[in-house]
DNA sequence: CGTCTCATTGACACCCTTCAAACGAAGTGG
DNA sequence: CCACTTCGTTTGAAGGGTGTCAATGAGACG
């Protein structure tokens, strides 16, 4: 099924520790679950660092999170990684053009995911226009949020790249003032286009300028939001 | 019209040969054109560097581009341009989620375009499902595109960058072993998150090795396709 | 308490940017 | 036909931001 990750660098090798509990934790939890689309699902757990789907291989499902955070990416043959996007609770991924995946996606914590078949969605979106301008509406948004990124990472610098990432996942994890990360510095690192040491130091550097503050490497608190928000713009 | 664009940065300033010729160029050439999405449009003709859209405005129309090439770009405060994507002869550029303009629209070049209403567009995707789910194919295409360029500016060095331009570009205007190029280098460079300067070094660094040849700053000619392809990939 | 993984910090290198000047092509006017 | 201007491109020199390499620190777990 790995057809594309063969020579992967050594960074990779994370992703062997999802292999030993692959196999259990890839059952189906429930035979059905209502899915906003309206179509039926099936409910799947995946375990830290496990794959969903591989680039390259069949398209045959898209996916809503219910629970933990999912990460679609692409690496190039040296194993430089880029992120394309980190899906929360409620959001859709998988969602191809061809009948092949584009990218890959990977459980960045522990999390139940309902897997739609595709021609069951493709179905629907012919026979139901609405639930097909619903699906179009959704690529707009992905498309839309895609290009903020492609912004980020042509045009900004480290300290930018950092502030408007804790701006979007605070404005996506909603609580007062705080914010609890649910990803690595490696996550953020290959999403912003930086190394694991750039965010760290960009990190530490917002703590010291009074901006945030720094309980655990997972806990951001917020202590200036507006200087932020203007980092970020 | 102009909201967002008001303090930019000096670059900037050729826009302005555009204002002269605006109110000329803006009218309709012919009142109707058949398009390939079923809806009727109108012709139009933008001088090169003239507004089509810009970020900001409320988004009425969907364009098909007939001939010349038109950018879309975001820019930040202090004048950073992100150019998003190149739309050539027979794309279609402008749709978006909300009914605002997210990103700006210029001509590269003097160019012809259809104007859809999105109104139109939107009402046929309801009611005839197929052009909907076109609409959608169109739609996830562009994400995918975009996904490929958030890999190139999150992760690829300067010479890889401009290697993968070129090869997308002699794709996309095929002609053997030669290409026209449309775009500055200031394009190009805000397209690939580099200055004009590096793009301009790293053509003759190619140049150098012996990987093209340029006969004149807009042409381009191909000598080893294969490692230009191997350096893209 | 030892091990493992991830995060932080430091020193240094380098790629790309910045600033500056020269160059070339196209257009204009004498 | 030739200066002159203008705009875009090329080239050079120097600096800075981020990457690389390496060591240390901090939790999590057995």
């Amino acid at each position: 099924m790995h057809t594309q990750t063969a020579a992967i660098a050594p960074r990779q090798t994370f992703r062997t520790d999802a292999a030993s509990v692959g196999t259990i934790s890839r059952r189906p939890v429930e035979d059905s679950a209502a899915d906003p689309l309206g179509v039926e699902g099936v409910r799947m757990t995946y375990a830290r660092n496990e794959e969903i789907f591989g680039e390259g291989e069949p398209s045959t499902c898209v996916y809503r999170v219910l629970k933990g955070v999912v990460r679609t990416y692409r690496i190039l043959s040296d194993g430089r990684r880029q992120v394309a996007e980190f899906y929360l609770p409620g959001d859709i991924f998988g969602l191809e053009a061809g009948d092949m995946h584009r990218t890959s996606a990977e459980a960045v914590s522990t999390c139940e995911v309902t897997a739609i078949r595709r021609h069951h969605l493709v179905e629907r979106a012919i026979s139901d226009c609405g639930a097909g301008h619903k699906l179009w509406s959704l690529t707009l948004h992905h498309l839309r949020r895609s290009e903020e990124h492609m912004l980020v990472l042509g045009r900004k610098n480290a300290c930018e790249r950092v502030a408007w990432f804790l701006m979007d996942m605070a404005e996506r994890i909603p609580a007062h003032d705080r914010l609890e990360l649910p990803m690595s510095r490696q996550d953020i690192a290959d999403f912003l286009g930086l190394t694991i040491e750039t965010i760290s130091r960009t990190m530490t550097q917002l703590q010291d300028d009074g901006l945030i503050t720094l309980p655990s490497c997972r806990q951001v608190v917020f202590r200036d939001r507006r200087t932020l928000e203007d980092m970020a713009a």
